[in-house]
DNA sequence: TTTATAACGGATAAGTTTATCTTTTATAAA
DNA sequence: TTTATAAAAGATAAACTTATCCGTTATAAA
């Protein structure tokens, strides 16, 4: 569904996200070790998304990756998901085609829709803090491991 | 969402498909210019859907590709899907965590699996007839560009 | 049986994504 | 101000996907 990157991306901004609900900045080992993610490469999206202002970053000593809380009920899983993987996932057709839409749809294109309007939706909806928030104590389990 | 090789893949067996109700064998050249893929690469995702017995090959002069008529009817898209891209799509979690299930979730699991689950049953619902025979006239444009 | 045709199969190349390494830049604390 | 620390940035490598090339095999028609 999504790309690594993509994948790497989400965990780690959920895991700074977590921390810093409890104003604690958090390093790239840290993030790397949590979310069990190769670290160099872990950076280089980190690097992505603080250029795009999902994270801030802090360099020197103490420093570290946090997200304003304020923030949180801002950015959406969409987001994230445009930054690193760009928008085909939302836009390209199911066959591959260029000249495909409502007008001139290939043989799957609106059954194709649906389901990613679906997909769309439930990323353009969720926000960080909705995904700390719902199902509470069901999603901390990936810290641990 | 789908690989290069899959789109072709679905691309190709649908044109194969369209041709073969009115018992026309079609050729690599024609299936790639017509799907608009590149031949040799085409050629090759051919080769996989023989051995896994989507369409049937005739080698020779007048040979070509088609799928059988009763075929039609039992092939889904999910097939050709799992045959291209494996079961990554269905299976795998949204954050691309190894141990992410029911039992312990990812943040984003259970939104994810009920997007997934109405993929994969798009997917199984539809067969190659479904495909020709539903939208009539609309699902022919592509074979034209 | 020979010839031409078209799919098959193996090897190789190009392109992209994933991943690592090294140097530079910023900054907090001594 | 110096030192240690941690992120940023650039270069490079490994792995995988996409794509091409070429010799082999099967087969229909002459």
């Amino acid at each position: 569904m999504f790309s690594k990157s993509c994948e790497y991306g989400l965990r780690a901004v959920i895991f700074i996200a977590e921390q810093s609900t409890s104003q604690t900045k958090v390093g790239l080992k840290t993030i790397a070790s949590a979310i069990n993610s190769p670290e160099a490469f872990t950076a280089k999206i980190l690097q992505i998304l603080t250029r795009n202002n999902i994270v801030t970053s802090i360099k020197g000593p103490y420093g570290g990756f946090m997200i304003e809380e304020f923030r949180l009920k801002e950015i959406t899983l969409s987001e994230i998901v445009q930054i690193l993987d760009g928008d085909k996932i939302y836009t390209g057709c199911g066959l591959g085609l260029k000249q495909c839409d409502d007008k001139s749809p290939c043989p799957l294109h609106f059954k194709f829709i649906e389901i990613r309007n679906d997909l769309k939706k439930m990323l353009e909806e969720n926000t960080l803090h909705d995904i700390l928030f719902t199902d509470t104590e069901k999603n901390i389990f990936w810290l641990k491991t």
